[in-house]
DNA sequence: CTGTCTGCCTACCGACCAGTAGGTAGACAG
DNA sequence: CTGTCTACCTACTGGTCGGTAGGCAGACAG
């Protein structure tokens, strides 16, 4: 990495005393969103945290393992908060509503993860244990039946559902992945909270338009 | 870079005899944009064409260099594209609609390019001697006057424009950058003839919908 | 006090990187 | 035949990478 280290992203909350363990998944998150995989040396995440490279491989077996830990962790706190907002009460276009909001806020909340992940999304996850396509898939389906379903009973407008999924998923991930692009666009700071919730209720608006008749 | 070589992307058309400068600048672009800037290496590059390093070093003085050259060639043949659409006679939804072709039939053209576009917007353009915000952003911010004028006059249902635009940047290169990822996810390959038109006419009438009073 | 475990360190390894030095074979000009 | 230019080569440089070997200081148990 060209830059000598984000010392930390503005991601979640911090306690007082983290394990040196805690630190460095933190800090591998930033520079792995950073500057991605290739582009982060372990030197780089040590520094950040005030150690060796080998003390650092003495809590994480490869730089591979650290990357997969930080990946995997992330995408399961995600699972649980998308499978909170699905098994939640509500139908038609609330439901939607309240899926699209907590996929919007649990990006806010860890915009560093959006970028791991559309990263690997443009690599086809190389440096991933585990298939993304195949891990979400379930999920895409389920979405898709869903939509297929409200449109059946003239709830939503007839069109596409798995265009419309892709669509949703370009206007969530997109603005947090290509933040430092839109930073220099916009004049207003993109992760500021009036922008994130002006971009919120834009994405909601915009999908209520196109759905609902 | 860890798999061998893409050898040829399917972008653009490729006469018959190109010369070694020009391999060099198509295999270029496979490798920057199948692995990125640090994931790439100039052996790889080289190997692809059929060439040492040092006689790729002899057409290109420096990796950046390559890098640029292959980045500035292609954003202004899509600025051209972009031109020329705009440029074309039409007012109202129409011309929105033949930009919106314009770019994706762009896109479509070019997918590698895309995927090279999206890593910069992630890194904020650490690769670039141009910023890619400041060169983009007066047209930016015409296409947001336009939208702006059209609302005002009841020809479009008012809305934060800006915002719109960001959503139709995502719609439009999210589904060329992560083609690896919406490969594993689909059950027809996205860069096909038909899922390319199903997906335009998705992004078109999607865009309508949510413009046209 | 002694043994063991944890967390960190310095010093090193081989692999690979971008880039350079210097040479060669062929085309073409006079 | 000679001089020059282009396109390529092999061989090397200094530097960075991920990972390993081995040691050391402190905490804690018996």
């Amino acid at each position: 990495m060209s830059t000598p280290s984000p010392a930390s992203a503005t991601d979640a909350a911090e306690p007082a005393h983290r394990s040196t363990r805690e630190q460095i998944l933190g800090e591998a998150l930033a520079c792995f969103a950073q500057s991605g995989y290739e582009g982060t040396s372990l030197n780089d995440i040590a520094a950040g945290v005030g150690i060796r490279r080998p003390s650092l491989l003495h809590h994480f077996g490869s730089k591979e393992a650290l990357y997969q830990e930080v990946f995997e962790h992330l995408l399961s706190d995600w699972f649980e908060r998308l499978a909170s907002a699905i098994g939640a009460p509500g139908r038609g276009w609330d439901k939607v509503e309240l899926v699209l909001r907590a996929g919007f806020r649990f990006f806010a909340d860890n915009p560093s993860y959006v970028r791991m992940v559309r990263r690997e999304a443009i690599d086809g996850g190389q440096h991933l244990a585990i298939d993304l396509a195949s891990v979400l898939r379930p999920m895409f389906d389920l979405a898709a039946d869903y939509f297929e379903r409200e449109m059946e009973s003239g709830n939503f407008v007839p069109q596409d559902a798995r265009q419309l999924l892709i669509t949703g998923y370009g206007a969530l991930l997109s603005y947090f992945s290509d933040e430092p692009f839109l930073e220099g666009l916009l004049d207003v700071a993109p992760l500021s909270e009036s922008a994130l919730s002006a971009r919120e209720e834009h994405i909601v608006a915009f999908f209520h338009a196109a759905l609902v008749p």
